[in-house]
DNA sequence: CGCATTTCCTGGTAGC
DNA sequence: TGCTACCAGGAAATGC
């Protein structure tokens, strides 16, 4: 998403949207957009894998890609077309039309008033950016002994940190060699801060190589993110660990399949609240 | 309030 | 070859 806003930003920052095409049906993903119609976009922001874009008279267009959402600066191919879920019409030269395909409608494009995110329950709450200063290692330790969820689906609700998805969650556990199962709670001061150093860097790479793209994701300009070339834990379950040439795992949290080295990530015993002794 | 479960959706692919 | 079944998963809705 940072990719994709840095692409964005100095396109759409200044122009009106003179046009608003909803090709989805109505909806709450959808919600208020044609009240996007004759205003200007006057910045393009980023808060977790949401896209911000502040518009005059006080509101916000929020976009979010889900799994397989674009945003691009030229017409869909034949192809893509039977996806094109939202077409914007912009003042100024060209590229003068921004298109919205989602071919799982798992997104969002949407306007609400500047800041009022009730209808998006997981922004509302997002954690604090994972390459701010406000990320510290302090308070990522606080926000994990808020919860014993596992701490690999604690990461995907984006409340202790933002932006984090399945992808990136592997890798930094992996590379904090920390179990996804463990109680986010549970985790020693020590895990902490290599899960905190774990998940700047990973993405702090990503963002370097433009993203993971898989099979969908393409930049606004077409093009892929290259990370999935240094990806060592996601989707390599059955291969050997890079570290220590164990057999990787996979096992399913909170829905979402999850690859780690068994050998390298622990979980820890014996640490719980509920337990006495003889 | 916190957490688990279910739902949304289609392209790709395994299996027959 | 062509069919069916199943899998991928971000966030919201729903259910305790």
């Amino acid at each position: 998403m940072e990719t994709v806003r840095r692409e964005l930003a100095p396109w759409l920052t200044g122009r009106e949207v003179v046009e608003v095409e909803l090709v989805a049906p109505p909806g709450p993903k959808y919600a208020d957009l044609a009240r996007a119609l004759g205003r200007r976009i006057e910045d393009v922001r980023r808060r977790g894998k949401f896209l911000i874009m502040p518009l005059t008279g006080g509101l916000d267009l929020v976009a979010h890609l889900g799994m397989t959402g674009v945003i691009a600066d030229s017409a869909p191919d034949e192809r893509a077309a039977a996806h094109l879920r939202v077409r914007l019409g912009l003042s100024g030269g060209a590229p003068s039309a921004l298109y919205f395909i989602d071919p799982r409608r798992f997104g969002r494009f949407l306007v609400v008033e500047s800041g009022r995110y009730a209808s998006l329950p997981t922004l509302a709450a997002l954690g604090p950016e994972p390459l701010d200063d406000a990320f510290t290692p302090e308070a990522f330790a606080a926000a994990l002994a808020r919860s014993r969820m596992p701490v690999k689906a604690y990461l995907l609700s984006q409340r202790p940190v933002a932006g984090v998805g399945n992808i990136y969650a592997d890798e930094a556990l992996w590379r904090a060699r920390v179990h996804p199962l463990t109680p986010a709670a549970e985790l020693t001061r020590a895990q902490v801060l290599e899960l905190h150093r774990a998940l700047r860097e990973v993405l702090a790479s990503a963002v370097a190589a433009q993203g993971t793209t898989l099979s969908d994701y393409r930049t606004v300009r077409g093009r892929t993110g290259e990370y999935a070339g240094q990806l060592l834990a996601y989707g390599r379950a059955g291969e050997a660990c890079p570290r220590c040439g164990t057999p990787m795992e996979r096992v399913v949290i909170g829905q979402r399949g999850t690859t780690f080295c068994p050998s390298c990530q622990r979980l820890p015993r014996g640490r719980g609240r509920a337990r006495r002794r003889a």
